[in-house]
DNA sequence: AAAAAAT
């Protein structure tokens, strides 16, 4: 069900609902109730789609002579019917229908073509992978259209400026804005529209040129690089007739780090009293938080088109969402590595028994570079057959890649280019491509931990199941993250998963494992051991510095546990007293304070264990029979990847104590995880966060 | 020491 809503000052509670659903309507007036319906008796399914109230069915039918009212009086749900009805250019609507081959509109492209060819403010809500690009695309190059006709027929000679700039469309991301820059360049290829992309990490000098030579209508961005060119006096950007603002990803670009960019550029804008202008805001999640801002962003009496109803969840139901819990840290990358395998085996039987089956195409996303850095080596390092480096990898045909802020910008490009036409892929990315970003048959999103709020969680999910494709969503989160991600989540459609069996093992005991999970512990202990030392202490540094939510106390317990059962390492990092100081860690025991002797390298790698490329080392510092997997002086109980044997290492090569043929080997799975329950079984009360963002409360409450 | 985003 979905509803467009006036909002202006005199209507802000009046929310007219869907009649097959319950009728909410604060404000009363009963004349409100019947414009419901408001195409003819035709019960379609469009009709139910959009929902306006009185003052917006009036003015629709007073002014705008072009607009809905003249196309029968519903709204247009197939692209060519603009053609027909003198909406949209020709010239746009067939690089629709004949370039791309979209012929009917999705739900959203219908709400928001319709509503925003009518040239009013719009905030628009809509699933991820709905089509929201198109959404704001068409009507705002029909905007520019509609005021410079000429620009519609493509000609030998053009004569834009760079200050020629009719519309900016503004997006939180480089890849992204590039990416729907590409969509825009294909919307406008049979017009004299010129087409730019500015955002930071290439050349501005370049892109300057570009700008001079070909001219500038509409203009891509991201936040940074416009806010320099619309300030520096030399770059004649400029945008004196600008006709459209597009913010897309809205509540991203108006919450925190952003809004005040936003607020800058805006400012730099002619002023909306001189220079009238559209503005849409689009995003799959608009959290009630960033309201105020948008209301001084739109111009009052904007209207707010939501695909997404009372009730319905901000994801899709065809994407089953599933949540697993491990007991620590150490517990990750092994559970990584078995979903990754099994799921892999499943896409390569279902495809060998001819099924239609998509290869294995994941995203795996961690919450710092650091740790995207670290997972992305572990598994850049796994080898099908054990100790050959050089070997074929062990999830071939899959690539494993990594993408984040601190690459340059020709990698990231390069990166997310290749992983889009990868049939077969695993990519490790922090949130850099968490919204937007349309990668093909992506068919798992894997995220390792809790992303940092719940609308972010959403984004990620996205990235899978887009334009009616399946896919599915997994979490795998550590047991001391467990109730902060049922207060995050609350309310969302995901069960708990035990079928995982990395996910169960207790990693600081000896034990008697299966065959297959004692290989994967293995395989991973053996990648892990091959990365440097500096990229794990950056990893270990990564989670202090996130550490927002949970006692710092416990953490720090939980990454030196991670230390020394992950890396097998002796003891954990040592931090700078004044960055401990700063933590509040300086006094903790258990904490090693010191400063990193980065130049040591090997060398302090070798107080904390061998490095696989070095056999002899290898063989010098760990005789058979050596004490504990990784020379723990205490008597460590062993970590895992321990060729050479010593007392039950996990991958122990040799067999150490206890073989993994599970033959009367005891139980694994110490703990119980059965009883978990899907998290729709735990609401409860409560007033928490998770309450805050629920999609159910939002309409009703402005 | 913790995504992203200008140089």
């Amino acid at each position: 069900m979905f509803h467009a809503c006036r909002r202006g000052p005199a209507s802000l509670s009046r929310v007219v609902r869907a009649a097959s659903t319950t009728l909410r309507i604060p404000s009363t007036r009963p004349s409100t109730l019947s414009l419901i319906s408001h195409g003819a008796a035709k019960p379609s399914l469009e009709a139910r789609w959009l929902h306006v109230s009185s003052r917006l069915r009036q003015e629709a039918a007073q002014t705008q002579a072009q607009d809905i009212s003249e196309a029968g009086d519903r709204e247009i749900t197939k692209f060519d019917e603009l053609i027909q009805h003198n909406l949209v250019h020709p010239n746009v609507v067939n690089a629709i229908t004949r370039g791309m081959g979209h012929h009917t509109m999705t739900k959203v492209q219908t709400m928001t073509i319709n509503q925003a060819l009518k040239g009013e403010d719009i905030i628009a809500q809509a699933r991820t992978g709905t089509g929201k690009t198109l959404g704001f695309l068409i009507p705002t190059i029909q905007n520019i259209l509609k005021k410079n006709p000429e620009l519609a027929e493509r000609k030998r000679y053009s004569r834009a400026r760079p200050s020629d700039i009719r519309a900016i469309i503004i997006s939180p991301t480089r890849e992204l804005a590039e990416q729907i820059a590409v969509e825009a360049k294909t919307l406008c290829a049979n017009t004299d529209l010129r087409v730019q992309v500015a955002v930071g990490g290439n050349s501005k000098a370049r892109m300057l040129r570009d700008m001079q030579i070909q001219g500038c209508h509409l203009l891509v961005a991201t936040p940074g690089r416009l806010n320099d060119l619309l300030t520096d006096r030399y770059s004649k950007v400029s945008a004196p007739a600008l006709t459209t603002l597009v913010l897309d990803e809205a509540d991203r670009l108006l919450d925190d780090g952003f809004s005040r960019d936003i607020e800058q550029i805006i400012d730099l804008l002619p002023d909306r009293n001189q220079v009238d202008r559209q503005t849409m805001l689009f995003s799959a999640t608009i959290p009630r938080e960033v309201m105020h801002l948008v209301r001084s962003t739109l111009k009052p009496g904007f209207h707010f088109v939501q695909t997404v109803s009372q009730g319905e969840q901000a994801t899709h139901e065809k994407v089953p969402q599933k949540i697993v819990a491990v007991p620590s840290l150490e517990n990750l990358m092994p559970s990584l590595l078995e979903l990754a395998k099994r799921e892999i085996a499943k896409a390569e039987e279902a495809q060998a028994s001819g099924k239609e089956a998509k290869p294995f195409k994941a995203i795996v996303y961690l919450n710092s570079t650091a740790n995207v850095e670290f997972n992305a080596r572990v598994f850049d390092n796994l080898r099908a057959e054990r100790g050959k480096i050089f070997g074929k990898h062990l999830l071939h045909p899959a690539e494993v890649s990594q993408i984040h802020g601190q690459l340059t910008q020709a990698q990231r490009t390069r990166v997310s280019e290749r992983f889009r036409r990868a049939k077969s892929a695993i990519l490790f990315s922090t949130d850099v491509t968490a919204r937007g970003m349309d990668f093909p048959n992506v068919t798992h999103v894997i995220q390792i931990g809790l992303p940092r709020n719940r609308e972010q969680y959403i984004h990620r999910v996205g990235r899978t199941g887009r334009a009616d494709k399946s896919g599915e969503a997994w979490t795998l989160i550590p047991e001391f993250e467990l109730r902060e991600a049922r207060q995050l989540l609350r309310g969302l459609p995901i069960n708990s998963d035990s079928s995982l069996e990395a996910a169960k093992v207790d990693m600081t005991q000896e034990a008697q494992l299966p065959a297959s999970l004692a290989e994967t512990l293995s395989q991973v202990g053996d990648a892990v051991r091959m990365v440097d030392r500096d990229t794990k202490v950056d990893a270990y540094m990564s989670h202090l510095g996130n550490s927002g939510r949970s006692s710092i106390r416990d953490l720090v317990q939980t990454l030196n546990q991670w230390t020394r059962y992950g890396w097998g390492w002796q003891e954990p990092p040592p931090i700078a007293p004044g960055v401990a100081r700063k933590l509040g860690i300086d006094r903790l025991p258990g904490v090693k304070i010191g400063y990193p002797d980065r130049s040591m390298g090997d060398e302090a790698d070798d107080l904390n264990g061998p490095r696989v490329e070095d056999p002899n080392r290898l063989s010098r510092s760990f005789g058979r029979g050596g004490r504990g997997g990784f020379g723990d002086r205490d008597g460590g109980r062993g970590g895992f990847g321990d060729r050479d044997g010593g007392r039950g290492g996990f991958g122990d090569r040799d067999g150490g104590r206890g073989g993994f043929g599970g033959r009367g080997g005891r139980d694994f799975g110490r703990r119980d995880f059965g009883d978990r329950g899907s998290f729709n079984d735990r609401r409860g009360g409560g007033s928490g966060r998770g309450d805050r963002g629920r999609d159910d409360d939002f309409v009703s409450r402005f």
